[in-house]
DNA sequence: AGAGATGGTGACAACGTTGTCAAGATTCGG
DNA sequence: CCGAATCTTGACAACGTTGTCACCATCTCT
């Protein structure tokens, strides 16, 4: 800038006011600086710019993993409104790891990033309580923070949406219903455990410990307890699984593609077990599986939204959204037991 | 810093060389600065130190959209690199629309990122060269720039992955084989296509131009296409899709899941024809669908290494990488046409 | 013609760091 | 006990902007 003043014969203060768009510049004193503007090929920085005048307009995103389809919705939405915003946006992935995530959300707020929208891992999130004092904004979405500063969070309407599934189930005859899903240390998990548990007992059924399998959700895990539950002396009729990857993983498993399965079980198309399927994916359509939908595309927009008009001033105590899902009946969770 | 420095009665330098864990501060001292810090809640503004300093340790991504699994796994693939490095990344997704990608480069350059890695939208990127002449570090990914600078380039093969694909289709007796993909002006869809003829020449088959639809990768356009294709009076016995959302909406126009479909054909499992797809997506093992693999993750990594070699003061002239692709067979492709 | 308003411009400090250099205190070798 | 080496500390400028204020030249109005 300094180099472009110079070039222009003017003062440094006016080429600010060129770059800015600032009034009060007579119009062949403009032309002379943005002349020297091309000829040097100047940019301004934006780093001074920012800690000159406190905002960075930018903020962090802090997700569980960017490339899981249902994360990358969410991230879509959010950077959709934030360039809309002028703002720019930091992505980082925790890999459910809470370490990860208090390095990632600590080194955004070093960067002073106006706002933060998080997926919180783990329990404790009281590191942040400082931040949010130091008036960074944060939105956590999916899921509520554990120990940690109250501040706006989206969620969807986990329980409703399983007791909804589970319902569906049991009105399709099934009485031997098993529930998969992620760890009950996850918020999701647990409260879709708690909507299938709801569900059950409104039909006066009783809650048996041994349908349920909960945990990590790579292949290999819903794979061995998938084959646990089959081979029960009374098996389950029907599979509520507890999200898209658990999902995913438990038809690879039925269909055999990840190894020995129980005989006793055709693959989901030819079978008899019936299935519904929390979170909605690419071509659940295709494979005719019945699911929970729910959308991450409005979480990320919600989320946004409720962070942007905190930027914005609007002050309130803090606010949490519950998005609605939806039953989407495909077939797959709509076949009734075997006799 | 200031205030820390006046709370524990030492110079500002002092806290920075604390902060920074340089040498040379007595013990007790040192104590005592970290006693301030802790109680008054300090954090180091990193954009004043990047200011001062001129590294930003910021890169800058500009892919085509975080919400297609290629791009997210190539997304995560990067961020996991950077974030090794010490680097954090600013994410936009330029929606294959040339506009909106300079805007999102330049306003990263505006920040003063240390390097960027892009997927190319369009054919101009004469507005990156001051950028990299100033010092930006530039990658592509995915396909090579238009006009614009000579940089590191990092694209699979996509004409090898395309004639093995279509020479699968005729290794299988088919004659009549379509070609759906994007857009011919995208980089990757040009290259698929010269693979597909090549292997159509190799075998002494003429080129059929009947059997061409490249455009849009909606679901509407491609099942219009799909439509033309199979109402012709010598339709193909077998398809080749050009890439991931394609092949799923082709899936889905066969399945009849996207509207009417001609009733010549019955859904892809039962039905006669043949597809190959460029690019493996999540469950096309459970849905049998034989693909040409490409490796996101894999060239997400090649690109950040690439590029943080170049930050690393590599000089040389730039790279242009070719990454291989692999035939998984899983029986859509495997099917014989009809006598 | 003189007082006041207006338009254009620039000098300077400040944002929060870090690099450079110098100075005081301490230790060591002879 | 003296000079040199070492350790610890601090003053100050600089990074590239922008906000504040002041200045000068024109106008405008009485």
């Amino acid at each position: 800038m300094n180099d472009v003043a110079a070039a222009a014969g003017v003062a440094l203060k006016t080429v600010s006011r060129v770059v800015n768009n600032e009034p009060g510049v007579n119009a062949s004193t403009a032309e002379r600086v943005h002349a020297a503007i091309e000829s040097l090929g100047y940019r301004r920085n934006d780093g001074a710019r920012t800690l000159r005048r406190g905002r960075t307009a930018s903020i962090g995103l802090v997700i569980e993993d960017v490339a899981d389809p249902f994360y990358s919705g969410l991230s879509r939405a959010v950077e959709d409104i934030a360039l809309a915003e002028g703002c720019l946006v930091f992505t980082g992935s925790s890999g459910e790891d809470p370490a990860r995530e208090r390095e990632l959300v600590l080194a955004f707020c070093a960067r002073r990033v106006d706002g933060l929208i998080i997926v919180p891992a783990g329990t404790d999130h009281d590191y942040l309580t400082p931040e949010v004092e130091a008036g960074i904004a944060a939105v956590f979405a999916d899921r509520p923070p554990g120990a940690g500063p109250d501040a706006d969070t989206v969620v969807c309407d986990n329980a409703g949406g399983a007791r909804t599934g589970t319902e569906h189930l049991l009105a399709h005859g099934h009485r031997r219903i098993a529930f998969l899903a992620d760890a009950p240390s996850i918020f999701t998990a647990a409260e879709r455990l708690r909507g299938y548990r709801e569900a059950l007992a409104a039909a006066g059924l009783p809650y048996d410990e041994g349908l349920v399998a909960m945990g990590r959700p790579d292949q290999a895990r819903v794979l061995a307890d998938l084959r646990r539950l089959l081979r029960l002396a009374d098996p389950p009729t029907a599979l509520f699984t507890g999200n898209g990857q658990i999902t995913v993983a438990t038809l690879r498993a039925l269909a055999g593609t990840a190894g020995p399965v129980p005989t006793r079980q055709a693959p989901p198309s030819a079978g008899p077990v019936a299935i519904v399927g929390f979170d909605d994916f690419e071509p659940a359509d295709l494979l005719g599986i019945t699911v929970i939908e729910q959308d991450p595309v409005g979480m990320g927009r919600a989320a946004a939204e409720l962070l942007f008009r905190r930027l914005s001033g609007e002050s309130g105590p803090p606010q949490r959204l519950e998005l609605p899902t939806r039953l989407v009946v495909r077939g797959s969770g709509e076949r009734r037991p075997l006799p």
